[in-house]
DNA sequence: GGAAACAAAAAGTCAGACTTATACATCACA
DNA sequence: TGTGATGTATAAGTCTGACTTTTTGTTTCC
């Protein structure tokens, strides 16, 4: 995904940032930016560059004659796709997934709602056919081709509410959609119930029926809550 | 805000930042690392920190051979707040206001339905403190004091949710409502609406009445959609 | 006309010397 | 004894210059 191998500082940024949000330097803690370049094994300039990097992420401040000290959990920048990616791949991601859960819960809906007033025929189109995509792979455990279907389908919905803000939580969407199929629930076929939901958004929104595009994402986003046990609103 | 002149390469942003994100730049430019480094008359290693970081906000993106070429908008982190902050200082901010405001309308009421839930004694006082707050400063132009006691009082509705990525959504909205107070609408005393509003979401959090937080939180946020003339929900 | 070799350009990396801010300790004085 | 001025060590910050590496675009040759 993205970028892996971009330079050494992001070499190194694929080490230390993932053990930061995995909180394995507490916050307060010290890190002295000499010791981090011997211990990566990599020269000054190219370390301060990855401290310059999660400094921007709000993950840790440097301070002179102190050293790079690590920043409580409540200063990180986590709406930042690379913090968001490093807490999904370690421990933290249970109570990630749930935070962006309900994240989605809130933000969804009423993206569809605006969807459904401001998009083009194009979109509507591809909405029709994310879904009809959604229910022809729905049965014979074809999990695979339904989340494209499925990561597709509220990429749209973001995109075409007009906002930008909501559209850039599209790759939050499919990291928790993704994560959901391959990690957690979702063994089995998907829910049938779900994959009509969706027929019906797409059909909402091509009615230009907001308030109803609305409310049948809330009943997708009140199932996602549901499925990781949190209290549906 | 935050820290203005943390070392030479945040001086170097200060600059690039806002020339980037007000689009001076356009999409496709190509920028180069020695050139920039001799325009701002700071060493290259100062200049390729700056970049670094521009890069980690998927502002720009550096490759050999090439040089440092501007982004497409739609690939900004646009949740950096450091990228909002640049974004509502130029000539963005009109646009950024509305998306944000948007984007308030969709957390905040599900915000406070979880507050209701979730709030502890403590923040149920200091959520009524602060609407008694607003009320005693809503006539006479006491508009800087009402700012703060609104700001407050919606910085501890999305803490008290308990959900991390709302919480963090509180200087957004502290620079959303600061922004509407110093330079666009508001020059008179604060709808005494709005107020009564503040008064009984409080009410209703410290009673865990969930639907109602909610609802009449979101009548709120209508308004401020209002204000901006964009079209309710 | 297409593939392979080549050259140039720009970012990337490194090492070392120097500067600057600042936390902390020390000391003088009241 | 407590308080303020002074000093010092430390770690980040900055700069420079040389070198490496990747990649693009050209040139050459079959």
């Amino acid at each position: 995904m993205s970028t892996p191998g971009r330079g050494l500082h992001g070499r190194v940024l694929d080490t230390l940032g993932p053990a930061i949000t995995a909180g394995e330097y507490p916050p307060g803690s010290i890190l002295r930016t000499d010791e981090l370049a011997q211990h990566f094994e990599v020269s000054r300039s190219v370390m301060r560059e990855a401290v310059r990097v999660l400094e921007s992420m709000h993950l840790v401040e440097s301070r002179r004659r102190v050293g790079v000290t690590v920043r409580p959990k409540c200063e990180w920048n986590v709406y930042d796709p690379q913090v968001i990616r490093w807490r999904l791949a370690g421990a933290d991601r249970p109570h990630q997934l749930r935070s962006l859960t309900v994240l989605r819960s809130a933000i969804e809906p009423a993206a569809a709602g605006l969807a459904a007033r401001l998009a083009t025929p194009e979109q509507c189109a591809e909405l029709t056919e994310c879904a009809l995509g959604m229910v022809a792979h729905s049965r014979g455990h074809r999990l695979a081709e339904y989340l494209y279907h499925d990561v597709a389908f509220h990429r749209v919905i973001l995109t075409a509410s007009g906002n930008e803000m909501f559209a850039r939580l599209g790759d939050v969407v499919a990291e928790v959609l993704t994560g959901r199929t391959e990690h957690e629930v979702m063994f089995e076929d998907p829910d049938p119930a779900a994959v009509t939901l969706h027929v019906r958004v797409a059909e909402a929104v091509r009615a230009r029926d907001a308030a109803r595009a609305e409310e049948l994402t809330r009943q997708i986003t009140v199932g996602a809550l549901q499925e990781l046990d949190i209290l549906a609103p």
